[in-house]
DNA sequence: AGCACGCCGACT
DNA sequence: GTCGGCGTGCTC
């Protein structure tokens, strides 16, 4: 009997590979392990055991597995049925979401070796140019990566220089693979056992009486034993005992200390804990807590909707301490930008050294350390705090998943596949683990909201601050009359400078919020009108003042900045536009006394940047910060009583459908960084229009009405959450091919779907990287068969790839695309 | 996704 | 004349 197994590979082909394996192995593999396997010419991937079984392949031969890389499975049954999930969903391969559910550390891929094999006394004629070096460099090491290969040739294709060397057999080719991950172990020292005994210690010192380093040592180690009744760490005993590294190596080599190694977790923190108990939630509070748990004891999801600063955390933490208590395991899902250390550290309080964290700024050791540690259901990970990502995690023992900021689009993935929405996957996880599921925000999504009025989830509310502050007032500035009486300081309107005077005269911190990075969007010329444009992308290039460069934003494509248009020669270049650095320069210059600073990618690169801009604002270092959507989550800052929007146009007139509500939410979150404690803060908001819908809205802090306004709106022009959307993007290189292309499919969608199928027609951004993109829209009624219509699409997706033509036209699904 | 094979332009 | 560009097809 002849034995096969099924894998998962991480790659984008809907198909499982099938290999054969020995009977000892077949009975030894469980679903959910991992394997090497030889892929493709040479490589060796990782993948993931999926079934064993003993039906020979027919069509080919079936190739043997190189390794099992685990001892038991590391990914669970219940997490492969939940990628299952997210792949049909969301339209992509098992593979795909495998790829971005796995930490890196645990996807090992090989790479190809170059050894010596035959390099003793060559004759050097037997030798080109660059085989010789290859040689020569091989003489020196005993072994070579193609990448040094590509240094060391200073060109690209290496290959057949490496074929040549192994015809001639003077190297030979090994396949490597790497466990990336590497526990970090820490330098103990003790003393060793012959000498615990008194007398024996006695004997040593008098025996060092002539070494007083030495002895020394050993008195601050009893020392410091004494007193934390700890294992002591080499850097302890150095730094605290102010003992030097060459006196304890010699003490290690007289054989009085031993070092030994253990190993540790990187992501440990302090085990000083609070006690929850002494959190005590107000009226309002409780009583959300109460509906919360009354949802959950029927079984439903739950929103809780709290205005800004109402205290939803408080209740989060009261319901994790309940889920601890009855050891489960807790996830906290909250949008990228939101994962402050504040937050984080908040938690930490209470649960200590319970809580882990889980985002991409988390280097690959760590994040296979959390993995481990939630796999093997270990208290130090009993709470896991994370991105969207987090959702991947090897859970078993689920009981409450939180996803905080719930309304943020950034928790749909944009790039690559699965473009999952991590709420709604979150959702389905929950439901797996038959969890409590808890949705949060001051500010729901249309769809949660809807959900919610409909019944379908309990809602709870929290309806007013916390302490009873009161919401900050929002005043609407006009600035097209001052433009156009030319009233501006810039971008700055008198009133909004007076309101920031008097701030300042309070001592009180201001934020401006503008939405858009960079220097100004376009350096137009005034004489002919013309924008640089990116020669690999269909949009114009935004000028960056810091580096004098214009940059493409899609590409990264950038030049130096020209003196003079590109179009007509003529030097009368002039900015339109605005973003945060321009904003910052101008602050400069009207409040000069004080100190400014500006909050965008740009500048919390890195993994400190962002915690020490914070760390410098908390601490008043900083009187008025200038950021962008970063400054709006999360953030608690006790002092500050201005906030100022300085164009809410560019939110209102995005070409999106979600953009009313996307400018609710962000304008109304923003607005909640003002006076938090104490004191009622003040929001102004510079505006065209300040008669538009959102923004009267926003200024009586009218949720109800923009909801329905908005779900009548979705409703009458079908969109979510009225109906479903797909989008799905061709892409070409080749202009006509991809309208030719982009047509057919469309036509067949036409053909053989219940729903609206819209376009094709280009995105705002019709070419990046030198590929053309068309979209089509497909919408279809939420009841009945999403399933049906998805495999229709596929179906045509199949007839579309087997069209040679279109072979190479890639196509991309967005399924709920926001 | 990678990677090899195979066919056309700009240059050691 | 080659090197190297990327279009096309395949991977158990």
């Amino acid at each position: 009997m002849q034995f096969f197994l099924d894998v998962i590979l991480p790659i984008p082909v809907e198909r499982l590979f099938t290999y054969s394996i020995t009977e000892e192995e077949a009975k030894f593999l469980k679903k959910g392990m991992r394997v090497a396997v030889p892929f493709g010419k040479a490589k060796i991937y990782t993948a993931l055991a999926y079934s064993v079984h003993n039906n020979k392949p027919t069509a080919y031969e079936a190739k043997e597995i190189e390794a099992i890389l685990d001892e038991a499975p590391v990914v669970t049954q219940q997490q492969l049925e939940h990628w299952q999930w997210i792949s049909s969903y969301y339209m992509c391969t098992l593979g795909e979401v495998v790829r971005s559910g796995l930490p890196s550390g645990l996807l090992l891929e090989s790479e190809t070796l170059i050894l010596p094999k035959q390099i003793e006394n060559l004759e050097d004629t037997l030798l080109d140019d660059d085989e010789f070096l290859v040689v020569e460099a091989l003489s020196n090491q005993s072994s070579l990566q193609i990448k040094d290969l590509i240094a060391i040739l200073g060109k690209k294709t290496v290959l057949p220089v490496i074929q040549r060397l192994v015809a001639k057999d003077i190297v030979s080719l090994k396949e490597e693979i790497r466990e990336k991950y590497s526990p970090k172990t820490s330098k103990y020292v003790k003393l060793n056992a012959a000498y615990e005994a008194e007398e024996k210690l006695e004997a040593v010192l008098t025996q060092l009486s002539r070494a007083p380093k030495q002895s020394k040592a050993i008195l601050s180690y009893f020392q410091l034993f004494s007193e934390t009744k700890k294992p002591i760490k080499e850097s302890q005993l150095e730094k605290e005992g102010n003992v030097s590294k060459a006196v304890i190596r010699a003490l290690v080599d007289k054989g009085i200390f031993d070092f030994y190694h253990v190993e540790e977790d990187r992501v440990s923190f302090g085990d000083k804990e609070k006690d929850i108990a002494a959190v005590t939630l107000n009226d309002l509070q409780q009583n959300a807590l109460n509906t919360i748990i009354d949802t959950f004891n029927e079984h439903k999801i739950s929103l809780l909707y709290g205005v800004t600063a109402s205290g939803k955390t408080e209740v989060y933490l009261k319901l994790i301490a309940t889920a601890i208590a009855k050891g489960q395991q807790v996830l906290y899902l909250l949008p990228e930008i939101a994962l402050t250390t504040q937050l984080i550290n908040r938690l930490k309080k209470y649960f200590g050294n319970k809580v882990a964290v889980y985002h991409s700024k988390y280097n690959s050791n760590e994040r296979v350390e959390v993995w481990n540690n939630v796999l093997n259901q270990k208290d130090s990970a009993q709470v896991v705090i994370g991105a969207r990502s987090a959702l991947y995690l090897p859970f078993s023992n689920l009981g409450l998943l939180v996803i905080d900021e719930e309304h943020e689009t950034s928790f749909k993935q944009f790039d690559p596949a699965p473009r999952y929405h991590a709420r709604d996957a979150g959702i389905v996880l929950a439901q797996l683990h038959k969890a409590d599921c808890l949705l949060g925000s001051a500010t729901p999504s249309l769809e949660s909201y809807f959900n919610a009025i409909k019944g379908k989830y309990g809602l709870a509310k929290i309806e007013r601050r916390f302490g009873n502050v009161f919401m900050p007032t929002i005043e609407l500035v006009d600035i097209k009359e001052a433009t156009r009486k030319k009233r501006m300081n810039g971008h700055f309107s008198e009133r909004l400078i007076k309101a920031m005077t008097e701030a300042l005269e309070e001592k009180e911190q201001i934020i401006l919020f503008q939405n858009r990075r960079g220097f100004a969007p376009i350096v137009e010329c005034t004489t002919c009108g013309h924008a640089m444009q990116c020669p690999n992308c269909d949009v114009s290039l935004t000028y960056h003042q810091r580096r004098g460069q214009m940059r493409c934003h899609y590409c990264g494509y950038h030049v130096l900045q020209p003196k003079t248009c590109e179009a007509c020669g003529n030097t009368t270049l002039d900015t339109k536009g605005f973003g945060t650095e321009q904003i910052e320069q101008e602050l400069k210059a009207i409040f000069p006394s004080h100190n400014t600073a500006r909050m965008d990618l740009d500048t919390t690169r890195g993994k400190h940047g962002y915690a020490k801009l914070i760390a410098a604002f908390e601490n008043k270092e900083i009187d008025i910060l200038v950021g962008t959507q970063m400054i709006t989550k999360g953030l608690d800052f006790r002092n500050v009583g201005l906030v100022g929007i300085m164009n809410a146009d560019t939110l209102l007139n995005f070409p999106d459908y979600r953009a009313h509500e996307k400018s609710f939410q962000l304008m109304v979150q923003v607005a909640g960084r003002a006076g938090r404690t104490h004191k009622r803060g003040n929001v102004l908001i510079q505006t065209y229009n300040p008669y538009h819908q959102i923004l009267q809205q926003v200024s009586t802090y009218d949720y109800e009405k923009m909801f329905a306004e908005q779900v009548y709106e979705r409703e009458q022009f079908n969109y979510p959450p009225a109906i479903r959307i797909v989008k799905i993007t061709l892409k070409d290189r080749d202009y006509n091919k991809l309208n030719e292309a982009a047509e057919w499919f469309a036509a067949s969608l036409r053909n053989s779907i219940r729903g609206q199928v819209l376009g094709p027609e280009y995105p705002a951004v019709a070419r990046i990287r030198n590929e053309y993109l068309k979209n089509i829209i497909v919408k279809f009624p939420k009841k009945g068969s999403v399933h049906a219509t998805k495999k229709s699409i596929k179906r045509i997706q199949q007839s579309f790839d087997a069209i040679s033509r279109y072979r190479s036209v890639k196509v991309v699904y967005n399924v709920d695309h926001i």
